[in-house]
Order: C-alpha cells, then structure tokens, then sequence
DNA sequence: GTGAAAGCGCTAACAC
DNA sequence: GTGTTAGCGCTTTCAC
C-alpha cells in the first residue's frame, strides 16, 4: 500500500500511484467521464481508492468547477414548526437535485443575515434560499448575492428584482375568518399576529379585515406578539384580561396558536364553545395538539420545488409566486374531533386503528 | 474600476489591481496578518475591497489552509423538537467558536448517514457531530471520518474508540417513574419508548425496571413505536384498548408525549387524575402542552458545548460524557398547573402577568 | 513593508 | 485509452 503524504489526506495522486494510472484517469473514474476509461484499468482504480480509502476533496472540485452543489439555507427561527417543515421540504427537494444545504439562522437579526449570506456566498455555494428574511430590499444597496440565483421565502409579496415565494396568505386568513364567522356563527374574531417583517399590513391582517367588513362585523381586537408559542400565549392572556372578549380567533401562525391553546385552557376556556381558533400554517404539529389546530395549510413542499427550479434557472423571469392555501379543518375551530391522519398512514403491525376519518379539506 | 475577470467572480487579484498591491498584502490584510502591512496601504486595500465588493472563497482558503471553519452535523429527525433545540444549541456552540455549521438530515437510514458522512467529511469540515447515530459501531470497520474529530450525542453509552455524548437516561427516566410513584401514589406503570439503536435495552427502559422494582411493583406494559408523535399517539391508543391499564405513563421522548396527551384526550382520560405522564427530554416545546409535559431535561446547552470542546480538542481521551438530566415538574404528572416561564421572561410593554409562579426543579 | 511564486486537490483541455 | 499540464483562488515562505 502506497504511502500517504503527511497530511494525513489520501489525495487522488495517492490513488493514482496505486492503481499505477496517471491522476486524469482516476478523475476520469470518479467522474464517470468526461473520457472513457478501459474496464479493466478503472477496476483498477476503484480497487485503489477502496484500499486507501479515498474520499474526494469536494472543495477543490468546487474551486475548480465554480459550482459547489450546495446551496445556502437561512432562517430566522428553526424552533418555528413551520420553519422547520419548510425546511425540510427544501432540503429534500435540493437532494433530489443532487444539492447538499448549508443552514443557518439568523434570529430575525438582519445584521447576523447579512453576515451569513455573505459567508455562503463566498463558500460558493450555488444559490441562496431566504426564508422569511429581515432584509431591507427597498434600500436598494447592491446585495452581496446578487451574482448567486436568490429566492425569497414566505415572502409576503413581491419584492422588486427578486424571486419571491410567499402563501396567498390575504385569501388563506379571510377563509379562516369566514369559516369561524359562517360555519361557526362567531359574532367577533379577534387577530393575533407577529411583528411585522415587510410587509405592513401584512396580508394575514388584511385578509382578517376583509372576512370581517364583508359580513359587517367591525375588525375587533388585535394583539401583536412574538411569532413563537411564548408569543401567542402572552397575547391571548393580554385578551383575557379585557372586557370586551373575541368570541373567535384567527390566530397567524400555528407556532402562536399553540401557545394560545395553553393560554385558553389554564384560563379554563372552553374553546370549541367559548372561543373557537383557527390558525395559519397548517403544520403536522397542529395535528396533536388539544384540540387539533383547524389551520391554512402552506404548500410546502410545492413552495420548496419551485424554489429549487428558480434557483436551477436563474434566467427565469423575477416575480412572486403566490401558492394558495387550503384550509385544514380539524378541532379547534369547533368542527367534530378529527383524529391525526398521518397516525394511521404508518400501518402498525400489533393494533390497527381503522375507525379514524381522514381529514377535512377545504 | 478594473475590470474582473469573465466568470463574474471579484479575485483577490482584482483587488490587488485595483489598489496597485500585489495579492499577497491584499492576502494580509483580509486575514489581518501574518506580515504587517502599512496604514495607508490597508486603507487603499479596503477601499479597492469595497469598491469591488470583494468576497473572499472560502472553498479556496479551505483547500489551502487545510481547515474549513466548518463543522458537519448529521441529525436523524429535525422535526423531534429535542433534535431541533439540539442541534441549536450546537449551531451556538459553533458560532461561539468562530464555526459555521453544514447541517443534513439522515431520516434514521443508515445508508444515507454513510452517505452524509462521506460528502461533509469530503467537504472538509473540521469536526463531524453526529446526532442519534444508527451507524452500527461493533462491525470494526474502518469509519470514512476517521481522520476528522468527531463526536456522537444523543448516545445511550460509551463506543469504543468515539468520543460520546449522552443524558444519564437511566436515572432520568428512574427519577420520573419515582416522581410518578412517590408523589403520585400510581400503582402500575407503563412505559412508552422508541426502537430501539445502538444499546439493548434502552436506558430509559433500564431507569424504569428499576424504579419499580425499588418498591416491588411488576414492570407493566411496554408499548414500542416511532419515536414521533404519531408513535406516541399510536402506542396510547394501543394501551387503551387493553384491559390492564397503567395507571401511570413513562413517555421516553416529549415528541412521543405531546403524541400520547392526544390519544389520551381524544378517550376522553382525565390525566392528571387517572393516567399522569412524564417524559423525557424536557424541551421547551413542552411548557405549551395541555397539560405542560412534566419531563426529564437534558442539558442541551452544555452537551453542545462540550461536543464542541471535544471537536477542538481531537486529542483529548476518548469516552463517554454522561450529563444528569433533572425532572421538570410541570403539569402532566398531577402537580398544580404550571404556566410557562419562558412566556414572561420577555417583558412585554402593554400586559404583564406577574402572577406566575416559576416551574419546580428537582 | 512588499512582492514573486509555489502549491493545496482537483478537472479538463490537449497531446500522444 | 491514457498521460501531461494549466489553473481554479487562496496563503505563506522567502527574497528583496
């Protein structure tokens, strides 16, 4: 067996003295192109880099062909349920693709952001994908990416000269809203929403009023807080404490409503009767809570396969891509118990549990 | 302004011929050594930075130094909030450090670990964390990593050679099965636990038989699914339609419990009164559970700190770190409610609520 | 205090 | 079908 430099790297010179074959070659075997090898010298070849336990230098290779096949992933808040399936569904599309994800977060920090992008960027990587970024766009200030294909998630509308990826989040509120108002016979909703980012309003907001002035009923109570379980707790203890309680309430994001649902029962609400919600998101995590979130669903995976094609082909036209929700109906807003889908979809070999009804799809 | 180079690409040398420098003192100003070079001339140097809106490659300067600033995180499941605050904790605990972290996700498939690992050691990272890892460690075979530091957490007990990282969970999950028994006076039980990985059986199902064989109570029933919440959901359902039920749960992961605190309300279970439930891992998550998770906390902050130490230090000895975890007192073991803390540690201008009492710690 | 140049590991012409 | 070699952008020794 060949000696290794000291390093302590097993470098493809290594491998070629081995297998007695010029490095190009074993470029060529690795490569599986881009010119032919003869069977026989390329057994030779893998026989070699098994022996050594050859692991290519991904970083030179990405020097050298400018790509990296990795692509820059950053976030605001990982512990955000939604984040975190979005996430996911980004990375599973980028693997399809054959892309690896750096991920970072930013803490809703728009200095950490640019940092971070400006790290990736010079990591090579071969786009950029910002969720629910903090970022400044209407500064106009050149952007340290602006040579790497840039895609915006959960933007709330379109940013000039960007790709951008966002819910039809105005229309996914006001069904929310009119399902508590015409299925629920709900005389006030009120609106917890999270700090605003962009946008003002933001469109959560927006579709909220509309829901509201359509039937007449004046927009009722609003409460800002943090867009975390924390957050839409403390707001709906802050409604608590009021006199002239929402009988119903459309709450922005699951993460909040989870932390409302906590709220509601320590103050020991009954919620499907006294205060029925209805959140935005429409996460699995909704699916376990007590009782169940009835909630927008976001596309996620249809969002994180766009954003994949746009940063595939940068050529593509900039624009918004709105991706319309549909609304989960599970047992928060009043609706019948539902029973978690997912649960059942695994068969489980001792007890199965047929009598479950899936759920209801707005 | 000089004009760069086709690839779009702002060098090093563009830089330098921009300030009229040669690329070594653009070299040595960016990394702010290791040879002096004169006030003015660093001045013009940035200057020439800026003005390019020069980004150093740090694929690059990896593939020179040898080092990637970087660290390889391998996690089985990002959506299990202990894995998501986890792997947070870790992500600080590197960022502290001056590291960034490549973070991929193995979806408990062995196969794909490999495969991970193979492609983050080849990117050059410095350090590999591997979360939860189902790699079977008793096959002797040469690990691809075995020249990059690495650590393993989330691990059940020392492995040979590896430096691991793990919560004591059999006194953990002792503690909680004495908390049930002691304070709460249960007569029988259960246990709720994930398949099992590297070690059999589980510790926490070890800390379990052992509590009640301290005080001569039959180990009860012991219910295996997915360590999610669908398996925690699945393996209540199971145990209700016994006709032996627990009247107590050990719930070995919160992701399970927030699962199996569905189950329980869907059958319409008084829990605190007929079947309490504690769990292990503690996270945050599990304050905004109705009821709040009463569950045996691993110290994430100081596991992540301590993998990173090890990864910095490759010399150290290898072992096993085992951290105490403490129980969590909240809600779902019987004890008086407990409103969240974390919710009133930021202070909110409008409403305080200044009437929460903190959770107990034992 | 500054510059020339070697070389990190890899790819892909281009020569044979 | 195989080998030679230039060079990706950077760091750093060594000369000046």
């Amino acid at each position: 067996m060949a000696a290794s430099k000291g390093s302590g790297q097993v470098t493809r010179a290594d491998v070629a003295r081995e297998a007695g074959v010029s490095t190009a070659v074993v470029s060529y075997v690795v490569n599986n192109g881009p010119r032919p090898v003869a069977g026989e010298t390329a057994e030779r070849v893998r026989a070699a880099m098994t022996a050594l336990h050859y692991q290519p230098n991904l970083n030179a290779r990405a020097l050298k062909r400018g790509r990296s096949q990795t692509l820059g992933l950053v976030v605001v808040d990982s512990l955000n349920p939604f984040f975190t399936e979005l996430s996911l569904a980004l990375e599973q599309a980028a693997a399809e693709r054959g892309h690896r994800m750096l991920v970072a977060e930013s803490h809703g920090d728009p200095d950490i952001e640019d940092q971070l992008v400006r790290e990736l960027t010079g990591r090579q990587v071969d786009g950029l994908l910002l969720v629910s970024s903090f970022r400044r766009h209407d500064h106009g200030a050149p952007f340290s990416s602006d040579s790497t294909p840039t895609v915006f998630l959960d933007s709330p509308g379109p940013l000039p000269g960007r790709h951008t990826i966002g819910p039809d989040a105005a229309a996914g509120a006001r069904t929310a809203v009119q399902h508590l108002i015409g299925v629920h016979g709900r005389a006030s909703v009120g609106l917890v929403i999270g700090p605003g980012r962009v946008a003002t309003p933001d469109p959560r907001e927006t579709g909220w009023r509309r829901a509201l002035a359509e039937v007449g009923i004046p927009a009722g109570r609003l409460v800002v807080d943090d867009w975390s379980n924390a957050g839409g707790y403390r707001a709906v203890r802050r409604l608590i404490n009021d006199d002239d309680q929402p009988d119903g309430l459309f709450i922005s994001s699951d993460v909040q409503a989870v932390g409302a649902l906590r709220a509601l029962h320590e103050a020991g609400v009954d919620i499907a009767r006294e205060c029925p919600i209805v959140s935005f998101d429409g996460t699995r995590a909704g699916s376990y809570t007590w009782p169940a979130l009835t909630s927008a669903r976001q596309p996620v995976t249809e969002m994180a396969r766009t954003a994949l094609e746009l940063i595939e082909r940068p050529q593509l036209a900039v624009g918004h891509h709105s991706f319309a929700v549909e609304l989960l109906v599970r047992d928060s807003c009043g609706c019948p118990v539902h029973p978690p889908v997912e649960a059942s979809a695994v068969a489980q070999p001792s007890t199965s549990t047929p009598d479950e009804r899936p759920e209801n799809v707005i």
